[in-house]
DNA sequence: TATTGTTATACTCTATAACTATA
DNA sequence: TATAGTTATAGAGTATAACAATA
């Protein structure tokens, strides 16, 4: 027995901090390629994995932001050509956000590029050990979250 | 075998985003009510582990951004009164910024806060899980910074 | 000459409050 | 009345380039 429980917590708790900041960093510097911001990017992405389209509250709730500064993003993204406007016939009040097909060819080509060096660092791990730390993070979330 | 490699590093890799925004989210939610922004609060305890003082490369470096950024940053929080600037006396290039006795005293409150939040969620793993996931994120920070 | 840090500039993100249009 | 989204506004972060002071 080497360490008193809160002082594991601790230094874990210091590690994932860093975690995160290396992640959202790394996140940053492929993103500044395609001269993306990291906010960019997690709005393309959430439409990109939704399959089809997002609307304006739904994009805002994803990236845990709300939905004026939502706008301010939408707008450049659009003006750049990236993602498109569509009124919802069904309700007039809401927006349907969807990828343009050139932007979602750009995002497509981001993601195998950050997708390469994330696989770099992965690959290091062994089968097992991925497994554990894809099963011990989804518990994070799930305590976090609830 | 209920997966290929590949798929397990996918959504691995998708996890881990969202663990990096989680904490991220949680952080900037804390340090808000201290009227702190992320940015502030990295700078800040970059500053409060050095244990002394951090001069402005050295802030710049920890928070992986550049100087000028950094400028703007201790200015705010030394105009709050946060932190300090002192010359260093052999080097007169060099800023030596400080947390100033309250700044110190606040920040300690701020963690506090946060680490009771974090310990929430990390005394719901094992002893042997939270080894496992420092030993496993160890890991993934020493092959990414490599 | 090289290094440390600041200033000027431009753009983006972020949140609040007030607002429009639709349900 | 309630909801979806935008606009106006203000403050903060971010990067680039040019600059001053010191080594």
């Amino acid at each position: 027995m080497t360490s008193i429980s809160g002082d594991e917590i601790n230094s874990l708790d210091v590690l994932l901090q860093q975690l995160a900041m290396t992640i959202r960093r790394q996140i940053a510097n492929i993103a500044s390629a395609y001269d993306l911001t990291v906010a960019q990017y997690l709005a393309l992405m959430t439409i990109y994995r939704s399959d089809s389209y997002c609307t304006m509250s739904e994009l805002a709730d994803n990236t845990m932001q709300i939905s004026a500064t939502m706008t301010g993003i939408i707008n450049r993204l659009e003006n750049r050509g990236w993602v498109k406007r569509e009124l919802d016939p069904s309700d007039r009040r809401v927006w349907r956000v969807n990828l343009t097909p050139d932007g979602k060819h750009q995002l497509e080509q981001l993601e195998a590029e950050r997708r390469k060096l994330t696989e770099q660092v992965l690959c290091q791990f062994t089968t097992q050990e991925q497994q554990t730390l894809h099963a011990l993070v989804d518990k994070y979330l799930a305590i976090t979250i609830k």
